[in-house]
DNA sequence: CCAGACGTTGTT
DNA sequence: GTCTGG
DNA sequence: CCAGACGTTGTT
DNA sequence: GTCTGG
């Protein structure tokens, strides 16, 4: 699956790889939990534009009272999304690319949890297939986003059963339906992804530091 | 019909 | 153990 | 996902 | 809003 994740490319880079022009520039993030707001790229309305929007992680449906529904939606099965009236709207018509070049995933070995730091061998950002819904409330009006899971592949099972879907770039513009297409989920591209065993990550999500990714061994643990 | 959920993962 | 907040 | 709380009354 | 369970 995937519970936290990283954006440490500048956001000049992050403009020029994913094609985006004058976005606002923002800070680097090495822990990313859900609830927290991050840059997500979605097509502008009404054009064939690609523009990038500060979203909160975990998708609030239109109907929820309030935004604590969305902390239960940080994920969506991507066998499931194109029925479930959680998300379905959202996977016809609100796809977005989640921004990132890193993500953790937790191993259980024994009573202790060992934290693995996951990502392609040059550090290169990616996309996670995400979904977006814009939520009204009384007072307050907010944009939320979903990252789209999968069954992990040979490759990656060794660590966990599931794994989020990665859009190869190739993709982007399908999985971006400009002209109200609608596409499969793009295969993801995670046979390159190195994971690396991590001393910790901070105890407090707000402590938002390099200091959160720590390997203690270099090899990566793949083969 | 109304009331209550609407989600995922992992662990037992 | 389970729920909430980040 | 993890970390941290998890409760009430009354008094300052 | 829409679906499920009772």
């Amino acid at each position: 699956m995937c519970g936290r994740f990283t954006v440490k490319t500048p956001a000049i880079k992050v403009g020029e790889l994913f094609d985006l022009s004058g976005i606002d520039d923002f800070e680097p993030r090495y822990n990313v939990a859900p609830t927290q707001s991050v840059p997500v790229i979605r097509r502008e309305e009404g054009t064939t534009k690609r523009e990038l929007v500060w979203m909160r992680w975990g998708l609030i449906p239109r109907w929820a009272k309030d935004l604590s529904v969305g902390a239960k939606a940080i994920n969506a099965r991507a066998e499931t999304i194109a029925e479930k009236p959680m998300f379905r709207d959202a996977y016809a018509k609100r796809r977005c690319l989640v921004i990132a070049d890193g993500y953790y995933e937790w191993k259980a070995s024994g009573k202790k949890k060992q934290p693995y730091y996951l990502h392609f061998p040059d550090a290169r950002p990616f996309a996670f297939a995400g979904l977006w819904e814009r939520w009204t409330g009384p007072t307050e009006s907010v944009t939320s986003f979903t990252i789209i899971t999968t069954a992990a592949t040979g490759k990656l099972a060794w660590l966990h059963e599931r794994m989020p879907v990665i859009v190869p770039p190739e993709h982007y513009p399908l999985w971006l339906p400009g002209n109200g297409g609608v596409s499969d989920i793009p295969v993801g591209i995670n046979d390159d992804l190195i994971a690396e065993p991590v001393s910790s990550l901070v105890n407090k999500v707000s402590n938002d530091t390099a200091e959160c990714i720590r390997p203690i061994e270099s090899n990566n643990l793949l083969d």
